[in-house]
DNA sequence: ATTGACACTGATACTGAGTCTCAATATCGT
DNA sequence: ACGATATTGAGACTCAGTATCAGTGTCAAT
């Protein structure tokens, strides 16, 4: 289920946990297990349920409290889609400048990454006298065109 | 105060109401008047607050339910940076591909637009069967630089 | 093994932006 | 002026996320 890759991540955050002299609980397990056995983005309130499965007396206060540990190690992005709630994303370590694009019509997101856009942005910011410390672009879009070829398989159709 | 496009900008909206079939009313007045006399960008809250000014009577509701309104015309723009409320900016009918760099240290917003960026979205999408709707830019930075040159001129400092 | 400092916990109250409801009111074509 | 109906404000509500707090678990030092 975990690839090795995941595997890493989570001894990653176990020494990261160690490291600010914070203990490594039941709860804590069960929630980095659940965030990284999976390759999905996922909501608060998904990771509580999930969590719950593997150990049923994990809070929601845990889940909330975990998750600015697990982006402050970043491990973990937090992304906000302008949706009210935030979406996480457990692959960040492997692809920290990817973007998205959000088929409005899939709710499906597609994840890409670009030198020449990061390279773009960076050039961009210096000349405007700033630093780039993040970036996120997000793009809405039809899939329209990903229908008309037959590769817009979801859920809704 | 208000610049000739920001009138012009003013009637485009009162002229899409009437296509709507939707009425003209003193609250409504308050409100567009308020949004098209600053080029500021402004929380729901903040609309409310300032438009009370110009009309007492103008209720939260009201604000709430006028801000759709206005960026389904087009001339105003929702964005969402990740706080817990949504900033809108009047100012977009005049440059709607905008992206906008946010100084962590300033809260200061500097907006910009590129073609080259622009283009560089469009392919990319193309290339990943999507067709762009609408595209959000955000780049958090850090305004030292800014700071060094002595360019950040704001409340903190 | 016991202690003790303190990180951690769940339950629950709370916050705050935004939405919904509803009876009263205002608009505008006729 | 009339009447169909869009609009209003007040306040209840929703819901993601935060804060509080008394009780619990962990771990290093003894």
């Amino acid at each position: 289920m975990a690839e090795p890759d995941r595997n890493a991540a989570k001894k990653k955050f176990l020494d990261f946990l160690e490291a600010k002299n914070l203990r490594i609980t039941a709860q804590r397990r069960a929630i980095v297990d659940t965030v990284f056995g999976t390759d999905q983005h996922f909501t608060a309130e998904q990771l509580l349920e999930w969590a719950r499965e593997k150990d049923s007396s994990v809070s929601r206060a845990t889940v909330y409290r975990t998750l600015p540990l697990l982006t402050e190690s970043g491990l973990v992005h937090e992304m906000d889609f302008g949706k009210d709630y935030k979406i996480y994303d457990p692959n960040y370590a492997d692809h920290p400048n990817h973007n998205h694009i959000i088929c409005d019509d899939c709710d499906k997101i597609v994840e890409f990454e670009s030198d020449r856009l990061d390279q773009l942005e960076n050039e961009i910011s210096t000349g405007l006298g700033f630093k780039v410390k993040s970036q996120q672009l997000r793009i809405n879009a039809s899939c329209e065109e990903m229908k008309r070829l037959g590769e817009c398989k979801n859920k809704g159709h």
